[in-house]
DNA sequence: TCGGCCGCTTACAGCTGCTTTACCCGCGGA
DNA sequence: TCCGCGGGTAAAGCAGCTGTAAGCGGCCGA
């Protein structure tokens, strides 16, 4: 679990940094608002833990611009005054959960907790053609509901030409999508590659050539 | 809900007694530290509002006790100072919430509440998979039900992974959820934690590596 | 203050898989 | 018949990935 802490006052930031470390989450800590916006735009947090009062931009600003980019991110704030009004407000600017000072260290440690939980990205689903199945998310193959053992290279041109659909594929199409950019034009990578491919799927064939055209499954 | 009121200064102690009673929640009272440790003994206590200042034994023990005994019992400290050293030994303590002198009649009664609701919905977050459970809460890793001793680094990683729900995680995802953002792009800290993880979590292998993609559990 | 654990780096060995090279076959047209 | 071409196959070299050992500084608890 990857979060930020933005905490104007140094030695809170660090105590609950070091706390949420000891909690086994990985924390950066920032003591201003337009720090705060830059880590936000670097790395994929998946907790924000946001100081309402902070130098240079305002907590709130920091929290509608997190909602704006529409991220992943969810935000708790942390407010100085335990009035209910700004509990109202937090809320409305879109922070998904709030916490006034002072607060007990085990609650907030739940509450980031309870938030990171909610971010869970939904898998890719499963490509399924003519008895073999390929899954992207786990990098798996099977053929006939066995296992099969490929290369990086095999699945990803297993992968282009499950995603066409059955439609034919020209070796130089495969080359631009299974290969970086840097690969010489001529090469015999792709024949080499197809040919370990349709030794590892086994019989019957599942990738036929179309002369002079491609490949298709 | 089963209320327990501890406050030396027995007119603000009944004034707040009946308030809770008015919102319909069974409120009990005693006048210092140690009465309170006999009633908590004896009642099963869904939340103690609880002075710092106490007679015969201070408000900080006997919220340590609670937390010691890992009862569900939350503990609301009411404290005579805002003060940030307040705040940060707080933190050690354990105690739920914190509520600073003087305080809203309304804001108390609101986190009595919340407190309440919390205790009776546990939430057992508890990630299952190949034989491996991890509690983040507790921090626990079980594999065929035996204990796990594992560092937070170990921990962080497996996490990930669990959540990850048996897709292919790479290596820089791992860095970048498990670790903050000191890290050298070109270390080698991730195969060497996968390494002694897998060599904790023992026979049959439950992180399984993708040549070129990264590990899967 | 000391010892041990933790996190990390460095170094290295083994090996896998990517790629190239070379060669094969079959076919169709000159 | 020969030649060129499209395509398949085997082998080998090499680069990069992966696992593992060893060591080191720092932090924390005794």
């Amino acid at each position: 679990m990857r979060v930020l802490v933005v905490e104007d006052e140094q030695l809170l930031a660090e105590a609950v940094a070091t706390g949420l470390r000891r909690e086994a989450m990985a924390v950066d800590v920032v003591y201003d608002g337009e720090a705060a916006l830059q880590r936000i735009a670097v790395n994929d947090y998946d907790v924000v833990v946001l100081d309402r009062d902070l130098p240079l931009v305002h907590g709130d600003d920091v929290c509608r611009r997190v909602v704006e980019q529409g991220l992943a991110t969810r935000v708790i704030m942390l407010t100085a005054s335990g009035d209910i009004s700004d509990r109202v407000e937090g809320l409305e600017i879109g922070a998904d959960d709030y916490l006034p000072k002072p607060f007990a260290f085990s609650e907030l440690v739940a509450r980031v907790r309870a938030l990171g939980r909610r971010a869970t990205v939904p898998l890719p689903p499963v490509l399924e053609r003519a008895g073999i199945s390929l899954d992207p998310g786990r990098r798996e193959v099977l053929r006939d509901g066995k296992p099969v053992q490929l290369a990086p290279k095999e699945f990803a041109v297993l992968e282009v030409l499950m995603r066409a659909g059955g439609a034919v594929v020209s070796a130089e199409q495969l080359l631009e999508k299974a290969w970086d950019e840097h690969t010489d034009p001529f090469t015999n990578v792709v024949r080499v590659t197809v040919m370990t491919l349709r030794r590892k799927l086994g019989d019957p064939a599942v990738i036929v050539t179309v002369p002079g055209s491609g490949y298709r499954i």
